[in-house]
DNA sequence: CTTTCCGCAACAATAATTGTTACGATATAT
DNA sequence: ATATATCGTAACAATTATTGTTGCGGAAAG
């Protein structure tokens, strides 16, 4: 299965605009990203439908945080780009009425539920500056020095 | 994306023949699951290669529990199933030089392995015949009441 | 030696994200 | 006004993983 890398993504290119301020075009964020203007202009079409972000077209337009990285939590970005589950128990439907397979899907939703909670707790307490620190301690912070 | 239902599959089927006793074959279990006989030796193959069942050929042939439904545990099914994490943090690979987005991995990995790790803790205490008592708490344990 | 099983290869079906092209709407500069 | 730079959106191909299905071979029991 692939996995959905929008998350990261978003954080990504969040911190990179936290830290230089400005106005990006969603060409430039494409190339923050290797990948598509249309492709950002559909994520973060969903960041800007919860006052993440917000965007204005037409010449010298583009896109610009509406709020800090210190009032950006990893979880905003999550439920922003996802309204369901991080983490969905893979349960089966072969025969809903079957005790024996509620009780496996019970069991599994159970634990799955309990972890899902745990990451949720992280994410909430995580902040766009935390990563952005991070990333600074490490290297400069605002270049791709591929 | 398709949830992979090999897990509550294989828990759902596992219980029942640990409740009936004997040998059942990919055929019977086909039906237990809904699906083809093909799917269930693809499935099956893959927890007999970890010594949780085995199998026979020819005529009286089939599948049996090589252990008692107490003496599995839901860790040693998705282990069998699936060699690799539970739950994968959802990171970009889109430039692996910049600063940025590996902070943002770092973060997204931190936490996701402390929610697998949970999550494992979890299946590891969950045995097949905990299953089995719930579903013969609730009804009749061994009939498919569809 | 026939029937009943599993083993395995090959391929279509399904589902979700990503990538890409094309066209429209809008705002700014000249 | 008119050209230009941007986002908005629809439509479709590409990719990837599981599931479903068919077909043929092998092995064991009777």
């Amino acid at each position: 299965m692939r996995t959905d890398g929008r998350l990261a993504r978003m954080l990504h290119v969040l911190v990179h605009m936290g830290l230089l301020g400005g106005r990006e075009t969603s060409e430039r964020i494409a190339q923050m990203l290797n990948t598509n203007p249309v492709v950002v202009r559909r994520t973060l079409g969903a960041l800007r439908d919860h006052g993440i972000v917000e965007s204005e077209g037409g010449r010298g337009g583009g896109w610009k945080l509406k709020r800090s990285l210190d009032q950006i939590t990893v979880l905003d970005v999550q439920q922003a780009l996802n309204e369901g589950a991080i983490i969905t128990a893979p349960i089966s439907r072969d025969h809903p009425n079957c005790p024996v397979e509620r009780a496996s899907n019970a069991v599994l939703e159970e634990a799955h539920v309990a972890a899902e909670a745990q990451l949720l707790a992280k994410y909430a307490s995580t902040t766009l500056a935390h990563i952005a620190d991070i990333a600074l301690a490490e290297g400069i912070g605002s270049a791709h020095t591929q």
